[in-house]
DNA sequence: ACGCTCGCATCAGGTGGGAAACGG
DNA sequence: CCGTTTCCCACCTGATGCGAGCGT
């Protein structure tokens, strides 16, 4: 039953949109830029904008809308700049109270702290609402789907009036949750909703189109995923690594879409690093006020225009400053040491930006599970700083034996990561995913020679339907393997969108990408661990990495992971047993970390990264590619 | 002379590390 | 006392501004 509750009641949550103050400019910013061919400007202008504010001011607050606006690049597509500051900020996200809050929303995920979650191999894949269990509710009680990202009186509720039904209303509730009795946070809210199917756009139908969704870094998600992701958060508001960036396809092209994304409490639970492992301790505050929802500055905007282009969320910061919710658009106040769930919710709104309040069915969730992480005020777990240090490039300057040159290290690292970022270069990037077809990349990725070798790599694409998975945050092995298939995948193939290649991120552009694609991996670093396994013996951890893999794969990864990775790589570190120290400029050094992290033999993540990058390059994609059933 | 391209310098901002501060 | 948070640091990326060089 959850499962259906869970739908409604998500789908109930989702359905009912969040509510466009009329006064959106949202029709400027969201023409069309049809001809702009870069998302990524967008990303970019907001520097002076944001400079124009002290340092703290961060272009989230200057409104990152429009990062153009202001400098030179402009709004390439002929948007509107609009000058820097609150004034302009997206209007979507005006919109969209950030506050909205409830703190009890709770997407969970799993039941059990580690071992559950792992342990299902839903964890990455939508499974069955049969499978989710656990859907726990928030003891305040309110549920929502939404919740979240739906301020209670906020998006929500203001919005639309026909939703009440959902339960909004004032914000009271989270509509749907209620309603539906079930769980609450259930993960997939919309999909399945009842409501969720009404929602849910039917295919072809204008408005109603079933949008399906890629997260296109999803290999390095995954590779985080491993060791339980987790994202640092400040005052000042710090950025996702890897951030949220999505292929986006099956909309209307010509109705308008605002896109945001919505971070929601993954489970009850309140986390702590302890031996080498993430266990649970104690309750989750689930009262935490703030902004869990960042809008994407382009919103609204045509489906052809989310369909063109990566849409990426590398702006979108993460803080513990709950006085940051006001101003901040850009900027979603998370509590440390709890564990969330990013999603993306796509709704129809009118060219002004205003969502039709009598049609519920225009919202869209997407949950990947893999996106989940632990918010941390300082990096817990050295797995994840190294990986951190090894595909951020502003995290360059920790990288061991970082040299200019790059070639000098004569480990396989660098020269691989040329090498692999050669490749990106050419095959990504080409159109960085997308030039000539953006399809393909995936296509690439999804069939042919990489399946293969997908067994052992991750998948390149993941492609998700509207909410509709079922299983929150799990990800159903079958889907996984299923949606491997070319069948699948074909789909996407098919589409073939002129694209501009513009990576949605000015930051990170290639080096991201391919960082993320795990081109620019190197390799090696240490873990702080004492346990030291892999993230197999993890609690946590292991799970994820496992979840999202179909066992057999999983195992080949784990082997060939560490095992893969060249030692040669390693070794630079390797050294440095004692070396890593004074290599690494600043590395923590983890107890456990021996030298065996140093060791020659690779972590999984670095192998995965070259594997990635292998995958890339031959088709890129990392997509993550879900289809709602 | 004018316009365009390229390269360098500068600035803003992002990153993790480490130590100090804070709070239970 | 211990765990968490905050602040500052050095380092790096990316964008912008400016001037030099080159072609028309």
């Amino acid at each position: 039953m959850q499962l259906g509750e869970q739908l409604l009641g998500s789908a109930a949550s989702l359905a009912g949109p969040p509510f466009y103050p009329p006064e959106s400019s949202g029709g400027q910013r969201g023409q069309p830029s049809s001809g702009s061919p870069q998302r990524l400007d967008l990303d970019k202008g907001p520097k002076k904008c944001g400079g124009a504010g002290p340092g703290m001011l961060s272009e989230a607050e200057a409104g990152e809308p429009f990062p153009g606006a202001g400098s030179k690049q402009g709004a390439p597509d002929g948007r509107k700049a609009a000058p820097c500051g609150e004034a302009e900020l997206p209007p979507a996200a005006a919109r969209y109270p950030l506050d909205s809050l409830s703190p009890e929303r709770y997407y969970l995920q799993s039941p059990g702290p580690q071992g559950a979650e792992l342990g299902a191999p839903c964890s990455l894949f939508p499974y069955p609402a049969a499978q989710h269990g656990s859907v726990y509710q928030a003891p305040g009680g309110a549920r929502y789907p939404y919740g979240s990202m739906l301020a209670p009186g906020g998006f929500s509720a203001a919005v639309c009036p026909g939703r009440a039904q959902f339960g909004g209303g004032g914000g009271g509730g989270y509509q749907y949750g209620q309603g539906a009795a079930g769980p609450l946070y259930s993960p997939y809210p919309a999909a399945g909703s009842c409501a969720g199917l009404g929602a849910l756009a039917v295919p072809g139908s204008g408005p109603g189109l079933r949008a399906q969704v890629f997260l296109c870094n999803r290999p390095l998600w995954l590779k985080f995923h491993r060791h339980q992701t987790e994202m640092i958060i400040t005052k000042q508001g710090r950025r996702m690594f890897p951030f949220l960036s999505f292929n986006i396809t099956g909309l209307n092209p010509t109705a308008h879409y605002n896109v945001f994304v919505e971070v929601v409490l993954a489970d009850p639970n309140h986390w702590r690093f302890q031996g080498g492992k993430w266990v649970t301790c104690g309750k989750a505050d689930n009262n935490m006020q703030g902004n869990k929802v960042y809008v994407h500055p382009e919103s609204p905007n045509t489906g052809s225009h989310w369909m063109r282009q990566e849409i990426s969320f590398g702006k979108l910061k993460l803080t513990n400053n709950k006085g940051a919710n006001n101003n901040n658009t850009q900027m979603i106040v998370l509590q440390s040491l709890h564990k969330y769930q990013p999603r993306l919710h796509i709704v129809e709104v009118t060219e002004d930006g205003v969502e039709d309040l009598n049609d519920s069915s225009k919202t869209q969730t997407f949950i990947f599970p893999e996106t989940q992480f632990i918010a941390v005020t300082a990096y817990q777990n050295t797995d994840i700083t190294q990986l951190k240090i090894d595909h951020n490039p502003f995290a360059k300057g920790f990288r061991d034996n970082y040299d200019s040159s790059h070639q000098i290290v004569p480990g396989a690292r660098y020269s691989v990561q040329p090498f692999f970022q050669e490749q990106f270069v050419n095959n990504l990037p080409p159109a960085r995913f997308y030039n000539g077809e953006r399809t393909v990349p995936q296509t690439n990725g999804l069939l042919s020679p990489q399946q293969n070798e997908e067994v052992a790599n991750p998948p390149q694409r993941w492609f998700v339907t509207p909410v509709q998975q079922p299983g929150t945050n799990k990800l159903d092995m079958n889907s996984y393997e299923t949606e491997y298939s070319p069948s699948t995948l074909l789909p996407y193939g098919i589409k073939s969108l002129p694209l501009q290649t513009s990576h949605a991120l000015g930051y990170y552009p290639d080096p991201t990408f391919s960082s993320m694609a795990g081109w620019g991996s190197r390799g090696s670093y240490q873990r702080k661990m004492a346990t030291g396994l892999p993230w197999t013996s993890r609690t946590s951890p292991p799970a994820f990495s496992e979840d999202h893999l179909p066992k057999e794969k999983v195992k080949e990864e784990i082997s060939s992971s560490w095992i893969e990775t060249p030692p040669s790589i390693k070794s630079l570190d390797s050294n440095d047993s004692g070396i890593y120290t004074s290599a690494c400029k600043r590395r923590r050094l983890s107890p456990s970390t021996s030298s065996n992290e140093n060791s020659p033999t690779m972590k999984c993540e670095d192998m995965n990264a070259e594997d990635y990058s292998k995958d890339t390059s031959k088709g890129m994609g990392y997509y993550a590619f879900y289809t709602t059933t």
